[in-house]
DNA sequence: AAAAGCCACAACCGCCTCCAG
DNA sequence: GCTGGAGGCGGTTGTGGCTTT
């Protein structure tokens, strides 16, 4: 014997609730409760499936629900709670008042994870994305060799060994992120300063004792850095790669041998620049002429690529 | 202006857990 | 301890509205 529906579905409506089966159940459960779900469609003269009234119920008409924009905080508590709880929304919808987990799970969905994966973080472990450190280090072979010369034909073999559009804005992140270690080209105007990311730069008071609390784990401090780089991105700051940072808060919290071996590969002085098989020094060039050759770069050499950044 | 594409979110589906009998 | 019904849960889909072409 198969298993029984949960109600006879001939003749049961589904689809969009109608504001006159809205206000049936409201009535119906403000007078009697809701009862047994599989009982309370008949009783309630509603043509529905009792589970569709509990979810109804449940997820919208309910008068403590909390509707409209999640606000910041309640996103930093959502990511905190996922990165400790998963996929758990109950659980997470549980420890944020007025907020179902259907609207949680689809706020994930079409919102924070989007915007994890754009920084570099992977929305499951909430971990820098291991094809980022793996991408890194392939960069660091292909693209810098030993006499740290800068070659736009080698990023250019790279481009036939990646196959999505994904690891090639990665890869171009990282290149700007080279040239704006080096001071090469004032991307977006960015301040030497604001290099590398400071993860406790943007923390409010709270967070800031929370994080000098020695006896915190290291989940919980990648959570609070998870929360401080939505934030960085949430004030305008100027942005000077986004991926560069979620790099440098990572590797400092997670792993500093892996942090400092990237960052003396970052660091490493470019001497010259390879465009159209020619190379210039660049060691006598002007601010301004440095400027010119890593926008040449950018701009002419693989612009296929750079129309790539807006896939992430 | 119309068609196509995209996005957000309400609602559904099917599996799982709990618990009364 | 077993069974089966009710409710809970997470993944997925359908649809309407907005944007882009």
């Amino acid at each position: 014997m198969g298993r029984v529906p949960c109600c006879d579905k001939n003749g049961l409506k589904k689809g969009p609730w109608t504001p006159e089966e809205d206000q049936k159940l409201i009535d119906y459960i403000q007078k009697h409760g809701h009862g047994t779900w599989r009982t309370l469609p008949k009783n309630a003269g509603l043509a529905r499936c009792g589970k569709s009234c509990r979810l109804r119920w449940a997820n919208y008409l309910r008068p403590d629900i909390k509707r409209g924009k999640f606000s910041s905080e309640e996103e930093e508590t959502i990511i905190q709670l996922h990165s400790v709880l998963g996929n758990k929304w109950s659980a997470v919808a549980a420890r944020l008042p007025g907020r179902t987990d259907n609207e949680i799970k689809n706020y994930w969905n079409t919102h924070i994870r989007k915007r994890l994966l754009r920084s570099g973080i992977d929305p499951v472990t909430h971990r820098p994305r291991l094809d980022l450190l793996n991408l890194s280090s392939l960069l660091n072979t292909v693209l810098f060799n030993q006499s740290t010369q800068l070659e736009a034909s080698r990023f250019l073999d790279i481009k036939a060994q990646l196959n999505t559009h994904e690891l090639l804005n990665i890869a171009i992140n990282l290149l700007q992120s080279q040239c704006q270690k080096q001071n090469l080209f004032k991307y977006n105007q960015v301040q030497e300063s604001s290099l590398p990311y400071n993860p406790t730069q943007f923390m409010n008071a709270s967070q800031w004792q929370y994080n000098e609390a020695s006896s915190c784990s290291l989940s919980e401090n990648l959570g609070t850095v998870n929360n401080d780089l939505i934030r960085y991105q949430n004030m305008e700051q100027p942005k000077p790669s986004l991926l560069y940072d979620a790099f440098n808060a990572k590797l400092i919290n997670s792993d500093q041998n892996l942090y400092n071996n990237l960052d003396s590969v970052l660091s490493t002085p470019v001497s010259s620049v390879t465009l159209n098989n020619s190379s210039t020094n660049i060691n006598n060039s002007t601010e301004d002429e440095k400027d010119s050759y890593c926008s040449n770069f950018f701009d002419f050499q693989i612009p296929d690529l750079l129309d790539m950044s807006e896939f992430i």
